[in-house]
DNA sequence: ATTAGAATATTTGTTTGACAAATATACTAA
DNA sequence: TTAGTATATTTGTCAAACAAATATTCTAAT
């Protein structure tokens, strides 16, 4: 254990105690993000770690497994094992940012209205990017969903799961890798929410026709009637999202 | 180290060795996030979670180093001490993303096109809500930051600190907290790159300019005007973001 | 009665030393 | 030439102990 001390001005902060596991995780992401460790590059042993930084093996271990969670590195045994520097996969990303955003909705530090309000307005760029972007492919895809969600037999798990494939493929359709990744994040934070909104038949026709009308709006490449269509969308369900988000944090 | 094995079909794909430490990590975030586990709980004690999952303690220990890795709970030492259940903060959210997509970005697997765009496009987003929302605060916090942006005895460090104030001060005004950290998430990931791009005299005048339009149009509440200036600024400043970046990668 | 200091107990942080498991490579026998 | 075995290297896990941080309780002095 190290202390830090916190100094602004004359005035002194509390001392913060970090761990010297923390910091060696610290200072090896440092040489990660700076470049100065590249991606697939070796890291030398943990033994020999454990000599460079002057601590015991488990503690470099728990620096290490700091880096692994955070997707920077990973490991594998053996003669030519050890620990990699690696490079996150959008995957990864959507993961993680979907873990922190949902505890992040569920203390209030993020508002619903500005989880719901961020979902729109970034699926309304994705909108806009799929009628430049789609590919016949992607129409077909979101289509299959359609024809899906059309059917009355469909169980409400397997409707909101063909929902989230539509939007997901819209997503796909405009082939950006970033905004691919943090719209993916942001849904799977409200996938609790929404897995709670039970729709009546009624409910699923409306849904399904905005949807016929996004589709149509993608393939004749019409941006303001795609963003349209969706707004509509969004809001025709809105009140059913904060009555499941109400019935969520009681 | 347990075993698993992932089947598709009749196909056998590769045999995954999952450490004991990453999957004990996998089940508490699983109680985490499903709210088995609520916001400021206490774990149970090292000992009691290594007796339960019948691992030993330097095991349990790198389990939860993974999870506080991810800001999903934190530590203290004495007898009130223990592990507690944590919300992450935007800050920490940011800094996960941030620190993911920069290499993802240095390595190719998101392009910088594609970064670019998603910057424009979700920044594009930050200046509609700040149309709508913002403060007389916000716009004095802009005003700032174009005053300092004018002055010509700036370093090349100052005047790029400054421009980042300016675009935060603009997402800001949106008043969204997602947008905020997911904007600050990508501005981050493209901070080693900007930092790279030095602006000529002639140069730093025309954002100066475009930094006026956007606060003039933000000011009227005039959305299209604001995005429009946004995107012009943007396509500015392209061919010196790719210089940088190609310098960057050589 | 109040307060400062000391003692105690609890929990995490770190260490030492050892062995298990995974695995790449080299060697040997058929 | 190929299959099987042995070897060596590195990470994964373990046991046991002690250090450090810290909340609470107790005691002595005022």
């Amino acid at each position: 254990m190290t202390v830090q001390r916190k100094t602004t001005g004359l005035e002194f902060d509390d001392v913060v105690t970090t761990s010297a596991a923390k910091q060696i995780a610290e200072s090896v992401r440092g040489a990660i993000l700076e470049g100065r460790l590249k991606v697939d590059e070796r890291l030398p042993s943990e033994d020999e770690l454990a000599v460079r930084f002057k601590v015991s093996r488990p503690t470099i271990r728990e620096a290490l497994k700091r880096l692994a969670a955070q997707h920077l590195i990973r490991s594998r045994r053996g003669p030519a094992g050890g620990n990699f520097v690696t490079a996150p996969t959008a995957v990864d990303a959507a993961f993680s940012l979907a873990n922190m955003t949902t505890l992040m909705v569920a203390v209030g530090h993020i508002s619903l209205d500005d989880m719901a309000t961020a979902r729109l307005e970034l699926e309304s760029v994705c909108c806009r990017l799929a009628c430049q972007q789609r590919t016949q492919a992607d129409l077909d895809a979101m289509n299959v969903e359609i024809g899906l969600q059309k059917k009355s037999a469909l169980t409400d798990e397997e409707f909101c799961a063909a929902d989230v494939r539509f939007h997901r493929a819209l997503v796909n359709a405009g082939g950006n890798a970033v905004m691919k990744f943090l719209m993916h994040s942001v849904v799977e934070a409200l996938q609790p929410i929404s897995n709670m909104v039970i729709y009546r038949v009624r409910e699923r026709q409306a849904i399904v026709s905005y949807h016929k009308r996004i589709l149509a709006a993608v393939e004749e490449r019409d941006e303001e009637a795609a963003v349209k269509a969706l707004a509509d969308l969004v809001a025709y369900t809105q009140d059913s999202y904060r009555e499941s988000f109400a019935r969520r944090t009681a």
